[in-house]
DNA sequence: GAGCACTGC
């Protein structure tokens, strides 16, 4: 769910940047709007930066005194004489404009109903169609999560974050705005259960939102997952919240909220027949049972009370807001979605009224860009039939489209011009698109799924979900009623699954392993998850994180379990890391850089034919190392960090992505700031890092070593027909095309990724030596 | 000869 309109924007990664600026602007909220802060007496406290604090403080010493509840913008709204000392009066206004809103939201009627509901019970499904506004505090997204803390923040006439006062902050990666006095912390999925680790019990918190449950990522799975243990008294951590009370909302758009409810009743139902949590084999044994039976009574009853309570007073619907969709399906099924859209495309440029975008959406690039091509190449044709109709623009939008021409989309098209914006699943979820009336929905996405027996992803068409197309629907009908095209029949429509599957479901899950283990779990099968994964793919988990060296014999985490866990990556990427920092290998900066790599999207940017400057392949040339991906990309992280007057040139001149560079900045800084904290870095050597030595063939060499810590599994060696086959499995990979070693023949190849697209592929390729294997085998034992 | 979409103190 989301706020209304405006704010719902979330113009995905290219807004990642901006985070900064953001934050910064509304640490300033006060006096930027208002644009008087100097004639202004009233607007410093929260204008001020915490530095200012002071100086604020001893300006006003009648709002110092006021009693702390008066602060708020109620106090102003009811008492316009007290208001004038109160600070920001601009803040007020806003807030006051932001009320009439509100007040027409939905879900505003609602208000008395959900707190009367969770006085009454611990667990509340909240569901609202897209389009009613409302408070969360988790969020699948980061720029989710910061939207919703400005929005609500202006919305009680509060500044945002840090600065006194602020009532609503946000934590998100690479950027943490909350402040001692905020009330309200939005935050991702993922940041919540990174505070789990050194507070498992959430004892920060007295009430726990968790928005947008429909999406069923892996994050949202295991945060319910933990709330469901504190929330019924099962999970070993509840002694450390001494007896105080966790409300949990759970809001969601189109779950399945009769099983949701469920769900947690069940859990209410296994705490009753266990009412203490297993003991942890830990010291504070005794401790632990002890305030867990004082408690007793008291979670029994609790948990008989939802039990037994009536699923209506534990729910709420609220009724969305949309403009009515018009659907329309084919008769009869077509062979060619390309040309269907295409035709459909001109007949609504024909006969429907201007102003109304169109949206289409497409499975991927490939197709998007064909699409793009076939309609540029018909525009002529149908100008000479009609030459009074209005213009056609038509626009791309895919994730890996350069930050610029994704931008398109939200600039204001040619007077008498209509757009097409042609979009894969990016426009169903990460960016709203505006202007569109008309939506054609081809009906099909790729969805990646990972074969535990093979521990191979594959990324393939498939048909999408009820849900999925009414939401892709739905985007027809933000602004005013729309139409939606469905290019497949209502029958096929029939045949589409509910919802998405979890995506706990179809991923590997030795990272969602990993995190449960770090945060107390001991019986990983046993922990409550909304979907269960199958045993093989838990068994597949269990044994890749053993393989690692993340576990004992006993299958119980270890200390390297531990430290890897802490780390923002993958197992297996943690892994490296740590081999890495061993005295023995001693490349950590440098493994650092490739990692931070790794870890975020695609440096390198295509060179295209038409555009290739030669310097381009010159520059890129001298970036290329012969070992393969690996030190490649070191060397693109090296040329970019030495780069001290104008980096963004750089990364131009090297046709490497400047925003994805600056992504790797943040996560290099990142790891090195955790590698400092694990004690694996040292700051001397993190300060004397920055003169980085040209990589000697022997580091080189220690580099891969590492890869192979944590990578054991993707190697292949060359057989003599010429192909590679993976060591484990004798699986046949190709090499990527987009990697340095494509269409090269060398011993054995470690690589990053094995995925299946129409053949498998090992992408983020180098070269080793198979006997490398041995010293790894011999090394361990 | 090729890249659905997200996310992490």
């Amino acid at each position: 769910m989301s706020v209304p309109d405006h704010d719902t924007e979330k113009h995905g990664q290219k807004r990642k940047r901006e985070h900064k600026a953001h934050a910064g602007e509304n640490v300033h909220i006060g006096d930027g709007r208002s644009g008087n802060k100097k004639s202004s007496t009233t607007n410093t406290a929260s204008a001020e930066t915490p530095k200012d604090e002071s100086k604020a403080r001893t300006k006003k010493p009648e709002f110092k005194n006021l009693p702390k509840r008066q602060r708020s913008t109620d106090v102003q709204r009811n008492n316009p004489k007290k208001a004038a000392f109160l600070p920001n009066r601009s803040l007020a206004g806003k807030s006051n404009a932001l009320l009439q809103v509100r007040q027409k939201l939905p879900i505003w009627p609602k208000a008395s109903d959900i707190r009367n509901k969770l006085l009454e019970s611990d667990v509340l499904v909240l569901t609202a169609e897209t389009g009613s506004g409302r408070v969360a505090v988790t969020q699948p997204r980061r720029v989710a999560a910061i939207s919703l803390a400005r929005r609500v923040s202006d919305e009680m006439g509060s500044s945002l974050g840090k600065s006194p006062y602020s009532k609503v902050g946000y934590s998100v990666r690479f950027d943490d705005n909350v402040g001692r006095d905020n009330k309200i912390k939005f935050l991702t999925e993922g940041m919540l259960l990174q505070e789990m680790l050194r507070d498992p019990a959430l004892t920060e918190y007295s009430c726990v939102i968790v928005d947008e449950v429909h999406e069923r990522s892996v994050n949202v799975d295991l945060t319910l997952g933990f709330l469901r243990g504190l929330v019924t008294g099962t999970s070993d951590a509840c002694s450390k919240r001494k007896g105080k009370p966790l409300k949990v909302v759970i809001m969601s758009a189109t779950a399945d909220t009769e099983s949701l409810l469920h769900w947690f009743k069940q859990g209410y139902q296994e705490a009753k027949s266990a009412p203490i949590a297993s003991a942890p084999d830990s010291v504070q044994n005794s401790d632990k049972n002890a305030s867990n039976s004082s408690r007793d009574g008291e979670v029994l009853e609790a948990n008989d009370r939802a039990i037994n309570e009536d699923d209506e007073k534990m729910l709420i619907k609220v009724k969305g807001r949309q403009h009515t969709v018009q659907t329309i399906y084919l008769t009869q099924p077509t062979q060619d979605i390309l040309e269907a859209a295409l035709l459909r495309i001109f007949e609504i440029h024909r006969k429907e009224p201007m102003p109304g975008d169109i949206l289409v959406f497409l499975t991927g690039q490939d197709a998007v860009t064909d699409l793009q091509r076939s309609i540029e190449e018909t525009i002529p044709a149908i100008i000479t039939l009609d030459s009074g109709l209005p213009k056609l623009q038509v626009l791309p939008l895919f994730a890996a489209l350069p930050q610029a021409q994704q931008q398109l989309i939200f600039e204001a098209s040619p007077p008498n011009t209509r757009k097409v914006i042609i979009a894969t699943n990016i426009a169903e979820t990460s960016i709203t698109v505006p202007g569109v009336r008309f939506v054609i929905d081809s009906g099909k996405a790729k969805i990646k799924r990972y074969r535990p027996t093979i521990g191979l992803d594959s990324l393939l068409v498939k048909p999408i979900t009820k849900s999925s197309a009414e939401q892709r629907k739905g985007r027809a009908g933000r602004e005013a009623a729309g139409k939606c095209w469905r290019l497949y029949t209502s029958k096929d429509f029939e045949t589409f699954e509910k919802d998405t599957e979890p995506e706990i479901l179809r991923t590997d899950l030795s990272s969602a392993l990993l995190t449960m283990m770090a945060r107390g779990i001991d019986d990983v099968v046993g922990f409550p998850l909304l979907a269960k994964p199958s045993r093989e793919a838990m068994g597949r988990a269990l044994l890749q994180l053993y393989k690692i060296g993340a576990l004992s014999d006993d299958g119980h985490i270890n200390e390297m379990g531990h430290k890897i866990a802490r780390l923002p990556l993958t197992p297996a990427l943690g892994r490296v890391i740590i081999a890495a920092a061993s005295e023995e290998m001693d490349c950590l900066m440098h493994v650092i850089d490739i990692v931070s790599c790794f870890s975020v999207e695609n440096i390198f940017l295509e060179i295209k034919d038409e555009d290739s400057r030669p310097e381009v392949g010159e520059a890129r040339a001298r970036l290329s190392r012969r070992q393969g991906d690996h030190l490649t990309i070191l060397a693109a992280v090296q040329g970019y960090a030495a780069e001290n007057s104008d980096r963004k040139a750089w990364a131009r001149q090297h046709m490497i992505s400047h925003r994805a560079m600056q992504n790797v900045m943040d996560a290099r800084k990142q790891i090195c700031a955790q590698c400092v904290q694990a004690k694996l870095l040292s700051k001397t050597t993190l300060a004397e890092a920055e003169d980085r030595e040209i990589v000697s063939e022997n580091t080189a060499n220690n580099i891969l070593k590492c890869f192979l810590r944590g990578f054991s599994n993707n190697v292949a060696r060359l057989v003599p027909d010429g192909s590679y086959r993976t060591i484990h499995g004798n699986q046949l990979v190709a090499i990527h095309p987009s990697s340095g070693l494509f269409g090269k023949k060398v011993e054995a190849i470690l690589y990053n990724e094995f995925v299946f697209t129409n053949k498998s592929y090992a992408r983020g390729v180098s070269a080793i030596q198979l006997n490398w294997l041995d010293e790894l085998i011999s090394s361990e034992a």
